[in-house]
DNA sequence: CTCGCAAATGTTATAGTATTACAAATTTTG
DNA sequence: CAAAATTTGTAATACTATAACATTTGCGAG
């Protein structure tokens, strides 16, 4: 039995979220980015959750705490965490959650839990291989792959079955 | 006086098209699904065009034929196409495609030009397996997977090569 | 330091995508 | 035929994302 991923078992999530942005602020430093205090709120914001969250989730979530943002800003921030490698944008749900394997060069494959709605990047070389292998049969050269499988997690289906 | 549709079976008879309208026929037969006017007159919209078409392009093409269509007749539509195999709904572009597998079971894997906007949809077995087997090492149930690959196809990459 | 440029953010408006809710019509079935 | 179920019509609205332009901020050159 394998060892159940972190977002499938109980942890301290606010360890991740304080590791997640300090390795953001490295990134951004190596890359001569600037990680600016809206940048930061955002991110900090999508690590929080669990689950992925909508640029207006992130906006409702601004406004809260009185910062008057509207969606561009929101988007910017977006685009730029997205460009460092910060967050995936998962395009079946609109919607966005913290990289997991920042910094390092990986095509993430996003296992989204058709019941709870957690989320799980994984890194699939094997997969990786296969889609460019099945790609370059018909001499197509790939830029960029979206996998996202919807499913049951772990917990879940233990849940249904126990019916 | 609405501009009743006399030919409703535009001029270009493309050969793939009519084929996949009479695939599309016999599927519904089988599953005991009505395929109405709107449903195949959507259907053939798609196939007609060879990229992606948004719900709206659909809708905007039924107005100039003199169908007074809102939004939800569109959608509907299409959700049942893709309930019946016969469409498939490409996230990353908010747009949809007839589907060139209809009937066989398999895991689509698209792969998009960003250049001229073409796609073609492949069955890559060895991909779906790596992609179930991955998940199975998380204990993970799949249910759907959405494959969108990005990048040149041929043609345009002869082209860009060419300068 | 301060001027001037580039980057980032603010602001307003709007484009594009999709669904809800209920009414009317059509098809199927008893 | 009449009742039930499915499909379509219609209006309103929710949700997602970008355009365009103004303003502010950070930063290097002089």
């Amino acid at each position: 039995m394998p060892v159940q991923a972190l977002p499938y078992r109980p942890h301290d999530h606010e360890t991740c979220v304080t590791q997640a942005l300090a390795d953001a602020r490295t990134i951004c430093t190596q890359n001569n980015a600037r990680l600016t205090p809206i940048r930061e709120r955002v991110l900090e914001l999508i690590w929080q959750s669990h689950k992925p969250l909508g640029a207006y989730d992130v906006l409702a979530r601004l406004s809260e705490e009185g910062h008057n943002a509207a969606p561009p800003t929101v988007y910017r921030a977006l685009d730029f965490l997205q460009q460092h490698g910060l967050v995936h944008r998962i395009a079946s749900l609109n919607a966005f959650i913290g990289c997991t394997h920042a910094g390092k060069y990986h095509t993430g494959m996003f296992l989204i839990c058709s019941s709870c709605g957690n989320v799980l990047e994984m890194a699939a070389p094997e997969v990786s291989r296969a889609v460019e292998s099945a790609a370059a049969a018909e001499s197509f050269r790939v830029e960029n792959v979206i996998l996202e499988v919807s499913g049951l997690c772990p917990r879940c289906q233990a849940e249904s079955g126990d019916e």
